[in-house]
DNA sequence: TTTATTTACGTAAACGTTTACACTCAGCTG
DNA sequence: CAGCTGAGTGTAAACGTTTACGTAAATAAA
């Protein structure tokens, strides 16, 4: 079978290549019955216009790179959505890859992505991440790029966050108020910002309130779930006097609620747990869980929508363009008081 | 900054644009002097090849595309990551495209793909999929396709699934032999192959026990979830008897667990729950969901493994190449006997 | 009428690769 | 020494679009 391109399409009407392109893009210079015919054509033959060829001769591709570190995280996968949503509206097309918070990973896929296959990049870095010159790279091949959640601010863009400093202020606040005393934080990692901003809100809040800061009561969560655990278990173990935790990522969440069971710790009477999480279902936990629920889907698309105008206005981002949103905590049972 | 392609190369390098082409693909017509002249100056430059030159010349593009439902359903995050894994080993990109269970969505979505822009096609039917022309055409367009999940046999094509049936049948079992003689079966939908396996295991569980069928018991979901808690909420109310739910996707039942506590019906004491479901964190519910949980991680992996192998040595799919894997029961406390 | 403008279309170059084919020059063979 | 071989490189066409430019005919302005 023949292939339907716009050769064929002109040779069947009697036309040059140039005016059936013309024609299928409703240009001005092409008469309407010709319009007509062409278009007519083209459905008849189920034409569809060979994106690779397109996109070499525009030098552009209607497709955005989406660099995360996983899916299996609910965050992550509320924000695809709403990236793909405001990318399907302008037709875009949305290219997903993932990290899996591993250092070298991200820098390939950075690498690779500078060959042009992308219009722009939305990016949440790995936990892994250290050094950031190929993030930077970006700019000299002229590859917008806008963060989302976690991100780094050393480079001159536009970010999308919420309000992780106020929030774990908030949350840490309403530990304080439930009676805890001897809040413990776990952490998502010392590399990302948002780590960092959500254990200084913890930490304000403490002082806020006279509490001293107490180191040990600080624990980083690492890439390996079970080391994480058995890290907590120690701390649990260890410090009796633990009345509450604060998780600063659900993963961690979960691991605590795992770490209370064993030890048989209760939920709320004797620890009080709080973390970040976007999982519907944890009103379904024993007990329900009280989280800072983020505005993934939210995120997502207005970072898509950030990232997308810049591209077809071709038009620098800037970091003044960045956008916080705030996230919501939700009370629930594990932090209910007596 | 002037861009570095190809001629570039060839030009500081006093070669041609051919030899420079042909020592970056390491073809043995270059001497290896030249070819380490042009690895070095390539690297230096940071010249990353052109993907849609590329592709363009060589009509393939490196790339695949995933359709599915949605994102936020975890199994179908879990199967990402799996096709993720083995499109990235073979140097395969993925495109990812959301039909949010819309038939009009999916149509777009696969008239759009057959542009070209992707080698082959993962895919999982929109629940709201009827008439599947737009996914026979596919053939015409000569683009190979592997299902998982959510098939539909009537197209020839290789297949990746769980053993739904059997596994329905044994959770139907696991809830008589807990002592249920009125159980519920929440479908998912009445167009989806696993939706009718999964009802006829349930329904073969119980004749083979000496239940007469009640077509009462048998609800089918639909998009709306609000309206499936509605009416899941008449059907408990209506039957008291209902001592036993098997929900066949995991939305449904978290909405049964809602909708007991709305009634103030006991997990397990008065209704006994079962239903497939990839979360972790069902451990965590109150009480722990028994659930079916199928390896999506795999199946994605299987897939994907099928789907590339075809691409690459461009092999037509059959329908023999198909692959049924099995799901697990996990026995927790929703269905635990006093 | 001549000249300018507009309308509708065609010609051909370009995007950056890949690759069939041609070519040159050593080093051989007979 | 003519003819051949093969290693290494170059020339140019091709992939399917888009678009700057050219052009012919029709219309409007002078």
């Amino acid at each position: 079978m023949k292939p339907v391109n716009l050769k064929r399409l002109a040779e069947e009407l009697n036309l040059s290549i140039a005016t059936v392109s013309r024609a299928l893009q409703d240009s001005y210079e092409v008469s309407a019955a010709t319009k007509e015919r062409v278009r007519a054509l083209a459905t008849a033959l189920h034409y569809e216009p060979n994106a690779y060829a397109s996109s070499l001769r525009r030098n552009q591709s209607k497709t955005i790179g989406v660099v995360i570190p996983k899916v299996t995280n609910h965050f992550f996968a509320l924000a695809i959505n709403g990236i793909e949503e405001a990318a399907r509206q302008r037709g875009y097309h949305v290219l997903i890859y993932l990290t899996h918070d591993d250092y070298a990973r991200e820098v390939a896929i950075i690498q690779h992505l500078k060959g042009g296959r992308v219009d722009g990049i939305l990016m949440s870095v790995a936990s892994g991440t250290e050094d950031t010159a190929h993030i930077r790279s970006l700019r000299d091949a002229n590859i917008p790029l806008v963060f989302f959640d976690r991100v780094r601010s050393e480079i001159a863009t536009a970010q999308v966050t919420t309000n992780d400093y106020e929030s774990s202020y908030q949350a840490t606040e309403h530990l304080l108020a439930a009676g805890c005393r001897h809040i413990a934080h776990l952490l998502i990692s010392n590399n990302l910002s948002i780590g960092r901003n959500r254990l200084q809100g913890y930490r304000d809040a403490l002082h806020a309130h006279g509490l001293p800061p107490d180191p040990d009561l600080i624990l980083a969560g690492t890439m390996n779930n079970e080391q994480n655990v058995g890290r907590l278990q120690d701390l649990m173990q260890h410090r009796p006097d633990i009345d509450g935790i604060f998780a600063s990522v659900e993963r961690l969440a979960v691991s605590a609620y795992h770490v209370c069971r064993q030890l048989g710790r209760r939920i709320p009477e004797d620890v009080k747990v709080v973390g970040f999480s976007n999982l519907e279902s944890v009103s379904l936990f024993d007990p329900p869980l009280t989280t800072i629920t983020q505005p993934a889907h939210d995120i997502g698309r207005e970072a898509a929508r950030i990232l997308l105008q810049a591209v077809e206005k071709k038009r620098a981002i800037s970091p003044s363009q960045s956008v916080v949103l705030n996230s919501e905590l939700v009370q629930r049972r594990s932090t209910a008081t007596a």
